[in-house]
DNA sequence: ATTGATAATGAAAATCGTTTTCAATAAGGA
DNA sequence: TCCTTATTGAAAACGATTTTCATTATCAAT
């Protein structure tokens, strides 16, 4: 009941069902928080906040949950390189925007950004469609970032 | 004496030197193996095949060797998504292909692929200068890589 | 060549994100 | 409501990487 937003009537439960997992509260509370909160959280920022509000829903479940999720495609799994994962929720109802990531390699900042994804888009469908061809390989998804150093850091000398 | 391959008087030496780093032993058998291997191992693959021939070198200098190595730019460091980390040289003195990486999420096969690269470089440098100016990140590296099925797990009927 | 300051090394222990184990609990079809 | 079984949480295990620290090796100065 404190989960709902009124964008759907739980529209992920069908989605459940579908693949044969039943619908908890750890589960509905961990894809709430994700709906409404920022973005690459680390395993353990998404326990904490959930925490808050679920004091009894363990870190093994978020993690549990958290693979089930990426599996089903309902979120994305990112490395930052910081030697711990990154969960984003692929697109709510309301849908996001496609955007990916500047990384700073000195602070470890994380920038969005949605620009060039048209001309990104482009190139990617070519580049799918050939390399399904030329390698018979079945290309699913996708990962582009771009390493360096943000303002602040250059600024600092750099790393 | 083993190591040099006739291809440059020990290119990196300077490189080593500039930075403020020894040349020793155990580096100089970490590049020579790197130059003539394979690509994407791991630190463990490269302990085990620098470790028959010098058997006293220890995977923690494997560790801080490449860490170096990486941070010097002399190697890439890949997160393939299977917990370990991989690195490759960047290129040798012969110059190896700029290439990309298809990984199949079922098996973990990895394929190089050099194709549309020059599509590829252009819109980067679209998409780098737009970004520097938006953003004023400095970027100084992207990953670009592709995940899906392998022909084989696609007959095997996927994962 | 010898020396000396100190960077680099290896073994073992520590770290830390993530997984596994297992007994207890809860979801949801009957 | 009952019953099967998926799900859970706590603790232990795991595994890649890092740290610690005493020893060794590099190399600039002699």
């Amino acid at each position: 009941m404190p989960m709902s937003r009124g964008f759907g009537p739980m529209w992920w439960h069908g989605r459940f069902r579908g693949c044969g997992y039943r619908v908890t509260v750890p589960r509905e509370a961990i894809l709430d928080m994700l709906s409404k909160s920022d973005k690459h959280l680390s395993a353990e920022d998404i326990y904490m906040k959930v925490h808050t509000r679920y004091p009894a829903i363990g870190l093994t479940t978020i993690y549990r949950t958290l693979d089930i999720l990426a599996n089903m495609g309902l979120i994305f799994k990112f490395d930052f390189g910081d030697g711990r994962a990154r969960y984003e929720l692929v697109e709510g109802p309301k849908g996001k925007m496609h955007h990916h990531h500047l990384i700073c390699t000195s602070c470890n900042r994380i920038i969005d950004y949605t620009d060039f994804i048209d001309d990104e888009v482009e190139l990617l469908k070519r580049t799918e469609k050939g390399l399904l061809k030329k390698y018979n390989f079945k290309i699913t998804n996708h990962l582009i970032q771009f390493y360096g150093l943000c303002e602040k850091c250059q600024k600092k000398g750099g790393d």
